[in-house]
DNA sequence: TGAAATGTTGGGGCG
DNA sequence: ACGCCCCAACATTTC
């Protein structure tokens, strides 16, 4: 057997249990290099994932070093980084768990065909998904453009078992140099707010698996009635920690199921939203487009607005709409927004605003601190109704009769609009704001930028113009 | 994981 | 007793 080092290079799957690649890499026996590589692609995310990517790699780092390892950093690009790595400590492969989303992907491939033509053993491993998004097919062989079905196929498939965390493993016994974290600057974009935030962020592996733990031994029993109340915490809060790997989602689903043969009710809701992640996955691999362009071609001549003043009002959390106002606000203050919250702030930019998707995808993108490409994408894509399983009609939500059903107390609309009912919590919405947009907490709550019934008759003009 | 318009039904008040 | 109107509740259709 060969002794020379393996390096694993992580890069969303930030975690030591649940991890394939370094179960696999751990049983060998050879001294391991772990390596997480500051590249154009990661360089390139928004500003709060980011940011919130940083606080992962601390964590990361820590807990590797519980087990005898340490986390090298490296900046440039991917190939050219594993390349110097590899001459410097004689690597015999690289190792790393897949990622999905297109520009993973094409860069990925690279690297592989790159390393193997050197001789080096390049490997690639699954974890980030409960099912590869090639193995779940059709009856026809081909992929599910619906949820339901879906679904239903993925419960007939087993979702394989997580590995324990390694308790140990063998390091090198001369590491290579490291960056610091501190010199990447990754929070650089959020100086607008950071504090603020981070007040909202649960970090790292251990503080993850708390997590879930707390909700499945509780909350979960009203999930299915209280997850489509943002002012109500009914929610597990775990996509945050799933999108940077922090726990494994095998890891995840496994304590759902124990959850739900304890006949804990809403463990299957639960589950069914771990799928919907999947299911994100299982469409950008097949349709790898959904991130960029109208996954329904026909929807390429709708009249979308391009980015426009309307569409700034929106990302400030200023439409004088207050439940989208909140929406926008939760997200800018906690680096998340409730579930049903984006369905709402997503439709009234698309349809009452008719402003592109893409206007939207975007500013998630730089807001959130659970980014994740692919369930962002399907996401503004069902909204908009260019998406799968989206019949355009069925998504202009009315914000306001959406508050009345989801937020009859208004308690989730008053904690983020301190115009309407000062609170300290609301008031942090206006310290986490940039000073160039001139809010403040005594600011006039604005009119609304357009009247619903108006938004929404425009909306249906534009549908069925489209359709003809 | 909509909303609004339109249609249907059935009970109660009333002449 | 009966028909009529009103209206709420619910169902269906349409966008």
């Amino acid at each position: 057997m060969s002794d020379e080092p393996l390096i694993l290079w992580f890069r969303r799957d930030l975690r030591l249990a649940d991890q394939p690649m370094l179960a696999a890499a751990v049983a060998t026996g050879r001294p391991l290099l772990p390596v997480f590589i500051l590249d154009p692609e990661t360089d390139a995310i928004g500003a709060a994932p980011k940011w919130r990517l940083g606080l992962a790699v601390a964590a990361f780092a820590e807990a590797l070093a519980g087990i005898g390892l340490r986390l090298v950093l490296r900046r440039g690009p991917a190939l050219a980084a594993l390349r110097e790595l590899v001459a410097e400590t004689g690597a015999g492969g690289v190792w790393w768990s897949r990622a999905y989303d297109p520009a993973s992907v094409a860069r990925d491939s690279g690297i592989k065909a790159a390393l193997q033509a050197e001789g080096r053993a390049a490997r690639s491993f699954p974890g980030h998904l409960m099912h590869e998004p090639c193995d779940v097919a059709t009856g026809q062989g081909g992929f599910y453009r619906v949820f339901t079905p879906y679904w239903n196929a993925v419960l007939q498939r087993a979702v394989p078992a997580p590995e324990p965390a390694p308790k140990v493993a063998q390091g090198l016994k001369v590491w290579p140099t490291s960056d610091s974290l501190d010199d990447w600057h990754l929070g650089a974009g959020m100086n607008r707010g950071a504090a603020v935030v981070a007040r909202y962020q649960v970090v790292g592996e251990a503080a993850a698996r708390a997590r879930l733990h707390r909700f499945l031994s509780g909350p979960v029993q009203g999930y299915a009635e209280r997850r489509d109340f943002p002012g109500v915490p009914g929610c597990s809060g775990l996509s945050e920690n799933l999108t940077y790997g922090e726990i494994g989602v095998r890891e995840v689903w496994h304590a759902g199921l124990r959850a739900r043969d304890e006949g804990k009710a809403g463990a299957e809701a639960f589950l069914r939203q771990l799928a919907w992640r999947d299911f994100s996955y299982h469409l950008i691999h097949h349709t790898p487009e959904i991130v960029s362009r109208n996954w329904k071609p026909g929807w390429d001549r709708f009249p979308w607005r391009g980015d426009n003043g309307d569409a700034e009002s929106w990302r400030r959390g200023m439409t004088g709409e207050p439940f989208v106002d909140a929406a926008m606000r939760e997200m800018y203050v906690t680096g998340r927004m409730h579930n049903r919250a984006r369905m709402i702030a997503a439709s009234y930019l698309t349809k009452h605003l008719l402003t592109d998707w893409r206007v939207g995808l975007d500013w998630f993108a730089e807001c959130l601190t659970d980014w994740d490409p692919a369930a962002n994408a399907m996401g503004w894509q069902w909204v908009a109704g260019s998406g799968p399983d989206a019949a355009p009609f069925f998504r202009i939500f009315n914000p306001a009769g959406q508050a009345v059903r989801f937020d009859a107390d208004t308690a989730y609309r008053r904690r983020f609009l301190a115009e309407l009912a000062p609170g300290p919590e609301a008031m942090s919405f206006f310290d986490a704001v940039p000073r160039s947009w001139r809010l403040y907490a005594d600011a006039a709550y604005p009119l609304p930028l357009v009247d619903l019934a108006e938004g929404r008759a425009r909306a249906l003009a534009a549908l069925a113009e489209g359709k003809t």
